[in-house]
DNA sequence: CGCTTAGCACCTAGGTGAAAATCT
DNA sequence: AGATTTTCACCTAGGTGCTAAGCG
């Protein structure tokens, strides 16, 4: 099976070129796990943030983002073990000076917390450098943007959108001597903007609060003649992905179609650690690991998995075709390990093709960590990587914690936990989120309600998913009917759903 | 490849027990083809129904059905080359008797037209007694309904649903012997009413009107504890799709729940050709090869395509796994041929194995039409079985038009039509609209809108696609500004967009 | 015996990065 | 030489009817 592949075991022609720094990458944190969703113990982080108009270095950068509606929050808190001075960080430091009360509430007392689901695998890659393939045709996100938000009235109604703006103005280049993003001159022009609209919008707030709201579909390009709908976007350059809060005002919908976006009735945030840099192939190798690692899709590069061969047969195939096997050159054995990092090391020779470049004699610690300053718009301290020689977990151990398996290095590891391997990952990260059918953010907006028995008109009776009642616009409270969140009750809340997540807590009319 | 399946020349244990006159099936009437989109220039049928209250014997039947409210419009025209006749039928003569005008309408003058895409196809099934499997997990329909609208304000929302009624209050079981469906009691106990919203709900009468609206994600089952949000039916009873535009009107989105269904701005269409008996396993064997025919997703059990060996293969191939090739029986020829009427008769003996049960021994004609009152609660003639014993198509010829290939008989087509089966039936049917994105019912709601460049805020300006506009309820127009379609310009357009499909025109506020 | 269910092989549909080809 | 496009094998995800087993 694997065999059919033309060169299962090799890297990319790029291979030859990568340095060392980008082979090791910067692991650590191994936390208890619980996937994404496990408990978030740290105090959640408000940073409520107005833009007057247009000033500061940010709007001079920004060329064709839709910002400046609306204030807009920016949310770093982790509930991880990461240091916590990241939580004060912000990539706008001029914009958290301004940090400013939330603007006319419309329902007083009512607070908004959002959540960005799967923070963990996104700050994985923020400290290697994000990179996000764009194709003509259009690509996803890896990650996507998965948040939770709570605090919203449950019986308004609400858009979410998406948008992704540049983070500066600059244009990238990835210099593969010294592993890293240089700038290589101003940003191209300006592209049409785009907005993804959540394709459950609107909904009640109860609707959005009950789900995961995924933006798994949203695909970005590089076509700006795109008629699909896509997000355009230019490549190699930098970009922050952003949520839209909008309350959809009753007898509005056909006009004042300016106020919706502008009003107080919006809010819009964005995590720092999702932004990224786009491409149209990868160029750090970590990126391509970790994307092969955790994106179910990319799961045919992955040579571990339950239908691999065992390491024996491996070899074997790989010396039938390549006969000089005691000839493995670094490339042989970084394109074997690459893939096939699993099942190996608790029956086999864990240290012939143990699992990853750290194995291989290039294997050094870094010096100093690796400037990231080019992938982050911010002065950012590099705090979180002052642990960085933390011995690195197994490269493929498969536990209950989707973020013990990253793929990397296994050599402090003993061989059983390797061999746990062969455990396919299943279910790991969002996408295979525990079925609750009424509560993922489904594309088909689980149209089809029941009606409630007990009345021969189907559109009559409570809906108990209350999808039906959503869409018809059927619910009986309104604004007078209000419910309440604030803060301390969010906060408890945040240890029973937000566990590990980036949070933001605002208020919202 | 296709040794790999257990059996797959063999029809069913049931085969053993199936009638002759059910491998016959009534086919005729092959058109010029351009599949379901071929232009009709039959006249359109106007058929505008009030039911009072309650009343009639439907009434009496329907136990559970959500009918009741506002008109109920039922379509029977055909743009084929089928006796006109059948544009006379309904199968509610005492309802067609009462024939009324529209109520109140909103917008005078409107007129709505609903034409049923693929009528071809569900009249095929029709014919023979259309069967939908029903399952726990839940089934999709195939053929699905889909429809287009014409007649909508552009600037108005709609809401647009689809529910499914028993056609009467009979439990049925189908007799093989006879191949027919029998009444064998009264319907089961009543089972939670559901509906059904299309997921582009709510949306503009100018985003219904652009697309094909098409309800392939609907799902059925039996399961009544269903919690999917699937439309729950019972097994062996006969039910009706019924599909309903509702007026959305504006502020009275969060209110007024009884009068969104019921009001005047509601319209029901039901196509009787659309009727359906629930299965849990086909009962019919002409359904089975109908629906392996002409359901991509059954490609697997179909023995034409172009990954298939030729003849010769597969008759070493079956004579290696039984030895007894010359002592084939009618079963092992029905197996061979139920799925592989396709590139053999042009390349081998046509008469051998030639493609479908209509060239077994057994084949003969019915005497008599199959009865099939019990399939409609109609008391509709049966003028479609008048001619019958016309020439049998192509089994699998693969023309433009998707109604040109069945897979029943090919006796009377030349080899060449019946080679021509190995080119794929790819694009055929709904399933493969030619790919115009933003028209396409899609399941995301295409919900990625250009918010129009030339403004920094994404939601502002014009929307080139109208579906930012129509979600976010942005459009400027309202009810001062109504395109009007009177029925004369709406029959023009028939000749452009609703060929060979049912067709109905209301008038609707 | 009739009907239902669960597992299966076989598909469609489409999301991956690799690699080669092409563009600039 | 760098960036982009295209094609491909390999996946996920899920829709088919078949089959055998289960149920009443």
């Amino acid at each position: 099976m694997a065999e059919k592949r033309r060169s299962p075991c090799t890297l990319s022609v790029k291979a030859h070129a990568f340095s060392v720094e980008a082979l090791i990458g910067s692991e650590k944190r191994r936390k208890l796990g619980e996937d994404d969703t496990r408990v978030c113990f740290l105090e959640e982080v408000t940073e409520v943030l107005e833009l007057p108009s247009n000033g500061g270095e940010r709007e001079e950068r920004a060329c064709n983002r839709a910002s400046d509606r609306g204030s807009e929050i920016e949310c770093v808190s982790d509930g991880s073990l990461e240091s916590c001075d990241v939580l004060l960080e912000s990539p706008h430091p001029e914009a958290r000076a301004q940090r400013a009360p939330p603007v006319t509430v419309t329902v007083p007392g009512e607070e908004m917390r959002v959540d960005l689901q799967g923070s963990d695998l996104w700050k994985r890659f923020h400290e290697i450098g994000t990179e996000m393939i764009i194709t003509k045709a259009g690509r996803r996100m890896f990650p996507a943007m998965r948040v939770k938000i709570s605090g919203l009235d449950p019986h308004q109604l609400y858009y979410i959108t998406m948008d992704i703006i540049p983070v500066d103005n600059k244009r990238y280049r990835y210099v593969y001597h010294s592993s890293k993003w240089m700038v290589a001159g101003n940003a191209d022009s300006p592209v049409p903007p785009r907005v993804y609209i959540h394709p459950d919008s609107p909904a009640s707030g109860e609707t959005w609060m009950r789900q995961v709201i995924s933006f798994d579909k949203l695909k970005l390009t590089n076509n700006e003649l795109d008629d699909q709908g896509h997000i355009i976007l230019h490549s190699m350059h930098k970009y922050q992905p952003r949520v839209h809060v909008i309350h959809k005002e009753r007898g509005e919908e056909l006009s004042h179609v300016r106020a919706v976006p502008q009003g107080d009735g919006t809010r819009t945030l964005s995590f720092p650690e999702t932004t990224f840099t786009t491409v149209t192939a990868y160029q750090n190798q970590q990126i391509t690991r970790l994307k092969i690692d955790r994106n179910p899709f990319a799961k045919g590069f992955r040579d571990s998995g339950r239908n691999r061969m065992g390491l024996e047969a491996l070899v074997e195939s790989y010396a039938f075709w390549r006969p000089s096997l005691r000839s493995l050159t670094f490339e042989d054995i970084s394109g074997i390990k690459q893939g096939a990092p699993g099942p190996h090391g608790g029956v086999g020779s864990p240290h012939l093709l143990s699992s990853s470049p750290c194995s291989s004699p290039f294997q050094v610690w870094p010096l100093s960590p690796p400037d990231y300053t080019c992938s982050r718009p911010t002065h950012t301290p590099l705090h979180r990587y002052s642990n960085l020689p933390e011995p690195f977990p197994s490269p493929t151990s498969r536990g209950p914690s989707a973020y013990d398996s990253e793929g990397f290095c296994s050599m402090s590891l003993p061989p059983s936990q390797i061999v746990s391997a062969s455990t396919p990952p299943y279910g790991l990260y969002g996408y295979a989120f525990p079925p609750s059918p009424r509560l993922i953010a489904s594309p088909d907006k689980m149209a089809a309600a029941s009606a409630a028995a007990a009345n021969q008109n189907p559109f009559l009776g409570s809906s108990p998913s209350g999808t039906l009642a959503d869409s018809l616009g059927m619910l009986s409270g309104g604004q007078q009917a209000n419910f309440l969140f604030d803060s301390r009750t969010l906060g408890m809340a945040g240890s029973q759903s937000g566990g590990g997540a980036s949070q933001v807590t605002t208020h919202m009319g």
